[in-house]
DNA sequence: GTCTATATTCAGATAGAC
DNA sequence: GTCTATCTGAATATAGAC
């Protein structure tokens, strides 16, 4: 009878080594790409044998996809957080500057997962691209709203259609993650610039 | 002796095989990535087996070299065209929409060859990317020069970091080959907006 | 110049011992 | 839960016939 009380705490902690196996699975996905990462090299980096990772994943398309789930859910989170910390009604210029840096946040702090969703982009097999099409839906959709708020502020300019907007400041966060090393230029520093430079353009006021 | 004669065509037109295989190659690297493309499936396109292959190159790294050597001559190639368009003494505005159209040309209408560059910018092995480096180092020199040219003309704002600038912009252009799909929006349109916005911002005047 | 055949290596995945 | 051992398939690359 006293067992069951001890058994509690397996429970919370959840399944620690899926946690390590994952983490190190991110690493190397964003390394190597998903071909050429071998399941031998994740497992050796768990401190396993590449066999005993079946015990926890069925195959390494489920791992993958397990891992870029994860991937997205972290970055949308992380730009949910920073659209919590604004003020109720806040303007689309807020807004936008939010959406930034979390995008940017998640993507530069967090590598290991984030990049393996933006390398593997179109090189993995199409089922697991399929499998994470609804989330990856998702949350583009919420910067299709982002830009459809700005164009009903009037704050966007009635020649630039959003859509592109939105793929250009997508593009350039991240491709972010293709350049950026740390100890360069600070987050912050690239949040604010970006804003800056798709709200009021590089150009100094009253040239030409 | 008359065969000498009829023997002059072939130093004309190359080697027409190598072509076509770096044709197929260009296009298998960029739709599967450097490890996933199979010697088999660019060999079979190209209407040989995989066992022939190597007759004109000496393995995969090498063939992956000269694609992508091909890539980024052809883009470089390119930008410089619509570089010659221009007047002489012109103004970075002019220059910066050039770079733009032409760089974005490049990769939107021949994706075989750039894709390959682009999407296999980490993911390809050490000495394919030691070998690349100098082409590709000179290529983004130009637009750095580019960069300066701007900030030595005051046309970019002075609280504007030009090299972010840059990588704004290059980001902003590659990820177009990400999810540009031809009978959407036309290259045109695209330069023209990613022009403005970069120059002037999405923002209407006098807002705010 | 392309073929067939094959050497070699290594990957993902499974089975059963512990 | 992790191990060892192994199956199976596929890939790069080579050798030699044609």
């Amino acid at each position: 009878m006293d067992a069951k009380i001890i058994k509690l705490k397996p429970i919370l902690k959840k399944d620690k080594t899926r946690e390590v196996l994952l983490d190190k699975a991110a690493q190397v996905f964003s390394r190597q790409g998903y071909q050429s990462a071998s399941l031998k090299e994740i497992a050796s980096a768990a401190g396993m044998k590449a066999g005993s990772l079946y015990y926890h994943f069925a195959s390494k398309e489920v791992l993958m996809i397990e891992v870029l789930e994860r991937s997205i859910k972290f970055i949308s989170d992380t730009v949910a957080e920073e659209i919590e910390k604004l003020d109720d009604d806040y303007p689309f210029e807020d807004a936008l500057n939010a959406y930034i840096r979390g995008h940017l946040t998640a993507i530069l702090k967090s590598p290991d997962y984030t990049t393996t969703t933006i390398r593997n982009n179109g090189q993995v097999p199409k089922s697991v691209q399929a499998a994470l099409h609804p989330k990856r839906e998702h949350y583009e959709q919420q910067w299709r709203n982002l830009m459809i708020q700005g164009k009903a502020e009037g704050v966007i300019r009635a020649d630039v259609d959003e859509q592109l907007l939105r793929l250009m400041v997508l593009g350039c966060l991240n491709w972010s993650s293709v350049w950026y090393k740390s100890g360069g230029a600070s987050i912050d520093t690239l949040v604010d610039q970006y804003t800056d430079v798709f709200l009021n353009g590089c150009r100094k006021q009253g040239v030409k």
